[in-house]
DNA sequence: GTGAAAGCGCTAACAT
DNA sequence: ATGTTAGCGCTTTCAC
């Protein structure tokens, strides 16, 4: 007496199983007003014995919408990306849609794996240097709403992101205050708008008559990285090093200690988005909102999906404020940020 | 002359600019051989000019599968659940899946969400605590492939998980080995199982003769539960509280400093997880492989979706190996792990 | 090699 | 309040 497995009941079969039609069952099934009690209670045992779910494409075909949404990133690795899609996922699932992600790095195609993605879903977040501006507009005229998160604007896309220029700033005159000069600042600005947006801001902040500033691109933002980049930084012998996110920082930290460095005292290091290691390290760095980052992207990406043609708004941009979060790696302090 | 934005390309457009049947444009755009490389390459023009993609929703209903598959997790705050993710989502697109999230914590109705998930894909991965057993069942019971993940097995489905039991004794003797006898566990057994597994270990390995182990469960598994479950632990004077993990570690010993206390000298603290804060604080901890753990559950879920009903294979088990990394928390030693 | 037509399982008019 | 029916956009026999 073998238990057949109910691979897939239709509304056709309980339709049957209840006695009403599939077009009842719909409505029951989806709490119309236009069916009484007592069909509806019927409908919905029939359902329950046959273990009836509706189909998603069968629905979305119907509906022509996909009740989802997707979030495309360079990358999930590291904490900061978790934390948006997080933030990102939690709210999106408040309003009612599910989240489909995709991770462009190691795709041979990225282009294409995001074309496939805008197929899946009712609206796509962009984040970061996942793809090319042509291609985020040519998905954007196809109709579908798009929210670009910490990446450069495109033509009458919305924009969310933290703010690098400005922190950038407070960041370098803090080093000024401590004494530090000869600065070098570890990441490549090609690698992220944000990279960019912090060295554009250091490099704004620091008049060469008062410091000098310099490059080093290293290869990668991750410990890794920080760590293989440490003989090029020491070797123009700075007083601080300024990262471009927390990871490399954190390598550059074991570096500096493999190397008989004492951080501060004889080389000062930041960090970007003060990770939970980087409180333990004592590493001074920037902290921004990244649950806040992904659930605005979800919020924003949610009005639009829903709407209408006619109440169309402009492209709408938000920079959210990041702070500077002060420890012992960037010089000798009073006090010092928990 | 405003243009117009071309918001969904049908198949039957592109046959008609085409000059062919849908069948025929099909046909060509899936490389079929049955179409001459001319037509295929009126056909392949028609489509890029009217930016053609296919309706994701159609072509599932129409094939009868959703060449995307899900991971339903607690929760993805903490670094822990963003790699497994990470490993999942990296190799399910290797092997040309989407993958649809779904973080369960903060739902009013998480079997519902997994439900309708279910509904969405090819496969489902489901981690920890996220839904009974009975859901589970369920679901697979439907047909539905499905694969565990660190979460215990229920019959008939796939479970991949990382060891505890042994680690724990591993962890618990080099304790013993300190001279530690007096040990606090915190961390409750019910919020997953592999915090019961955890604890199941730590009492198997301290006989009541050599040591005395006492249990705290406090109230979740962050900075912030660590912190707040110091007063408690302190209270019973252990030589060393063996945590659930490591945030919740990294939160006693923020909370040991701020009471006077010395760590390891006054106190010894070990988490779980190896996080990169860790690392930074001196923690001992125990390192599990969750890249590998995400790899793995989507290379099961493959498998089981490709595979033929006749040569369907039992229920696969595996627990992926796990080690102690040991560092300053857990007492004085001569060469600590970097 | 290509076309016609039958579904895939649902929703939403439209009828009753 | 409920049933009938026409799509939604695609894949896939089955003819030609």
């Amino acid at each position: 007496m073998a238990m057949k497995a109910l691979s897939k009941a239709t509304i056709y079969q309980v339709a049957q199983l209840a006695g009403v039609s599939i077009a009842t069952v719909s409505r029951a099934l989806r709490d119309s007003e236009l069916v009484t009690p007592e069909t509806r209670e019927r409908v919905r045992a029939a359902a329950q014995e046959l273990q009836f779910t509706p189909s998603r494409p069968a629905r979305s075909l119907a509906e022509g919408r996909h009740a989802a949404n997707g979030i495309v990133f360079p990358d999930l690795v590291g904490p900061y990306y978790a934390e948006v899609v997080l933030g990102y996922e939690a709210t999106a699932a408040a309003l009612g849609s599910s989240v489909l992600i995709l991770a462009t790095n190691g795709r041979r195609d990225p282009a294409a794996a995001v074309r496939e993605l805008a197929g899946r879903v009712d609206g796509l977040t962009v984040m970061g240097r996942t793809v090319d501006d042509e291609v985020v507009a040519g998905i954007a005229s196809t109709g579908l709403p798009v929210v670009l998160l910490a990446r450069d604007p495109v033509d009458g896309v919305d924009t969310v992101r933290a703010g690098n220029t400005n922190t950038a700033r407070a960041l370098a005159e803090h080093l000024l205050e401590h004494g530090h000069r000869t600065i070098t600042f570890l990441g490549d600005p090609d690698d992220s708008p944000d990279v960019a947006g912090r060295y554009a801001g250091l490099k704004a902040a620091l008049p060469s008559k008062k410091a000098r500033l310099t490059l080093v691109r290293g290869n990668g933002l991750d410990l890794d990285a920080g760590c293989a980049a440490a003989p090029e930084i020491l070797a123009s012998e700075p007083d601080a090093v300024v990262c471009a996110n927390d990871e490399v920082a954190l390598g550059v930290l074991l570096a500096a200690e493999e190397a008989g460095l004492r951080v501060p005292e004889d080389l000062a290091v930041t960090g970007w988005d003060d990770l939970l290691a980087a409180r333990f390290a004592g590493l001074t760095t920037v902290r921004q909102p990244m649950r806040e980052l992904g659930a605005t992207a979800a919020r924003w990406l949610d009005k639009r999906i829903n709407e209408s043609p006619s109440e169309r708004t402009a492209a709408r941009r938000r920079i959210l404020a990041t702070e500077v979060v002060t420890r012992r790696s960037c010089g000798v302090h009073e006090e010092v940020h928990p």
